[in-house]
DNA sequence: CGCCTTTGACCAGCGC
DNA sequence: GCGCTGGTCAAAGGCG
């Protein structure tokens, strides 16, 4: 008798199981299809790019520049968002990155495989990132670095001709807000100052920086501090490296240049996309797109730092919420949008806790850092599926970094709905999260970005994150990284980390700024 | 000596 | 046209 009940109990619990593994089988058909179904859409995007670059592309290439790939082994390559497509890095002997129709250029794409040619005669690579960085080294041979407001000089007239085609003014620039009390933000790069200015509004004094990894870089970064909050350091990149970044440099880089992209790409898929208003609040982690002016853009006060009204500017905001309550202001009040006239769209990356986390987060050895128990806000789940695999990943993850995954939230469906529109609506939009969360969480392997893509719907992270245990850590006391956020990291040196020594550089005059508390800056701010 | 920062001058764009 | 402002240049000086 025990014998029969225990077989029919055992009877029932294969049943069960055999039940759920249909059920999971049918999840399993369900992403499958949805791979397959963002895997064509990607690729029918792919092909259009091509199609309508080829033109442009045709003089980029160069028998030796793949070899090179291998010879850099601290270099990574990057290719973000619609570059990352491993079917193209095969197929694009040329190291093209992957070609954009957007008009406006990924600000920092970080292809480097242009790095050496020279003769090439592409469109401007800040404007048109795909594999026509070799542009500025046509324009600075010829002596003329980067002059956004210049006029186009005869010499460059033909590369100017498809910019013009594009766009000839617009130049996305990538603004990161950070909480940083140190001169500059260590985001691995080389920074060579080149000028500083008191700009109007702003007691604290905004410093030109221009990159100096390779002499032909046509990169510049502006610092500026912020004027309401001295701890914010907002720094604004704009351009594209032409040369192989450091490792460390790659995770701002990435960043950066899928903000950029996303700005780029919101407006041309926005006609498709099928959520107008992809704005998105994962708990913590919210994006605020406005494209093309569609949307109530949320401006920040700080936007006097994006001078140039013909410049769209992607804003990162990497500081805490905390701050918008210690301060007097509220930083992402709409009524700010009409301090600025919004010519151009702006975008808002705000990475801010939303929950009282004293701990910001921060540029580290250029790995961005978040603060503990931060991982939990950073839920992209769409369906069921999607959020298991990003749950499993973070659960994976957790088996490495305990502490990064200590606080997960359960999604609002409306959230999870809105993510869902927009990740599966633009397959850009999947690259700048997939950045977005490579930098995050710290250990950002962007170089093998193909591996990110073939998993299609659902980012397959652990290929997308190798652990970054080679990242360079500064020594310079003087930057973020090492003394204010990261105090964890060791502190090794290395020769690529080197950025502007010394540096007392940082906007942050304390003889100048007579007026820097918020009081004073506030007619500006408005 | 080379690289870097500092800083005043210069230039161009823009608004009035 | 003029003045304001942002952005860049380049000489001078500092530093390792």
């Amino acid at each position: 008798m025990q014998d029969e009940k225990q077989f029919e109990l055992t009877k029932a619990e294969m049943g069960e199981v055999r039940e759920e593994n249909q059920r999971l089988r049918l999840h399993l058909d369900q992403i499958m299809k949805d791979y397959q179904t963002l895997q064509k859409k990607f690729q029918d995007i792919l092909h259009q790019q091509q199609l309508e670059t080829s033109t442009t592309v045709a003089t980029a290439t160069k028998p030796n520049e793949q070899p090179r790939i291998n010879d850099e082994s601290d270099l990574v390559s990057l290719s973000l968002g619609r570059t990352s497509s491993p079917e193209l890095v095969k197929k694009d002997k040329r190291c093209t990155t992957p070609p954009t129709k957007s008009s406006e250029g990924l600000g920092l794409g970080l292809e480097y495989c242009k790095f050496e040619l020279s003769s090439t005669t592409q469109a401007e690579s800040s404007i048109n990132p795909s594999p026509d960085n070799s542009l500025e080294e046509t324009k600075d041979e010829a002596g003329e670095t980067w002059t956004p407001q210049k006029p186009p000089t005869p010499k460059r007239s033909g590369d100017d001709q498809e910019v013009s085609q594009q766009n000839p003014t617009k130049k996305t620039r990538v603004s990161v807000r950070v909480r940083c009390d140190t001169p500059t933000m260590n985001d691995g790069c080389q920074w060579r100052k080149y000028g500083q200015k008191i700009a109007k509004g702003n007691p604290c004094p905004r410093a030109y920086y221009r990159c100096t990894i390779s002499p032909t870089c046509p990169v510049r970064k502006q610092v500026q501090r912020c004027p309401q909050d001295m701890s914010i350091l907002i720094t604004t990149y704009e351009g594209t490296h032409n040369h192989p970044l450091p490792v460390s440099a790659t995770a701002m880089a990435s960043t950066t240049s899928a903000a950029a992209s996303m700005l780029t790409s919101g407006s041309s898929t926005s006609g498709s996309n099928s959520n107008p208003n992809p704005s998105i609040s994962s708990h913590g982690l919210n994006f605020y797109l406005n494209e093309n002016l569609k949307l109530k853009p949320i401006y920040l006060p700080h936007s006097s730092i994006s001078p140039s009204p013909s410049c769209p500017t992607v804003t990162l905001d990497l500081t805490s919420n905390t701050l918008s309550t210690s301060s007097p202001y509220n930083y992402r009040t709409p009524p700010m949008a009409n301090t600025f006239p919004p010519r151009y769209s702006t975008t808002n990356l705000n990475f801010s806790s939303l929950d009282s986390n004293p701990l910001p987060i921060s540029w580290s050895n250029g790995t961005l850092n978040y603060g503990k128990n931060q991982m939990g806000s950073l839920n992209f789940g769409s369906t069921q599926a999607q959020e298991n695999i990003y749950h499993s990943y973070i659960q994976n993850k957790s088996m490495m970094a305990p502490t990064a995954t200590s606080n997960q939230h359960s999604l609002q469906p409306d959230t999870i709905e809105a993510a869902t529109r927009a990740i599966t609506s633009d397959p850009n939009f999947q690259s700048v999260l997939q950045a977005a969360l490579t930098s995050i969480i710290g250990g950002v392997g962007i170089g093998v970005q193909g591996e990110g893509e073939k998993s299609g719907q659902n980012v397959k992270l652990e290929d997308t994150f190798p652990v970054f245990s080679s990242f360079p850590s500064t020594s310079n006391a003087n930057k973020c990284s090492s003394s204010f956020f990261n105090k964890s990291t060791a502190a090794t040196t290395t020769t690529m980390n080197k950025q502007a020594p010394g540096s007392n550089s940082l906007p942050f005059s304390s003889s100048r700024s007579k007026s820097t508390s918020p009081e004073n800056s506030r007619d500006h701010v408005v």
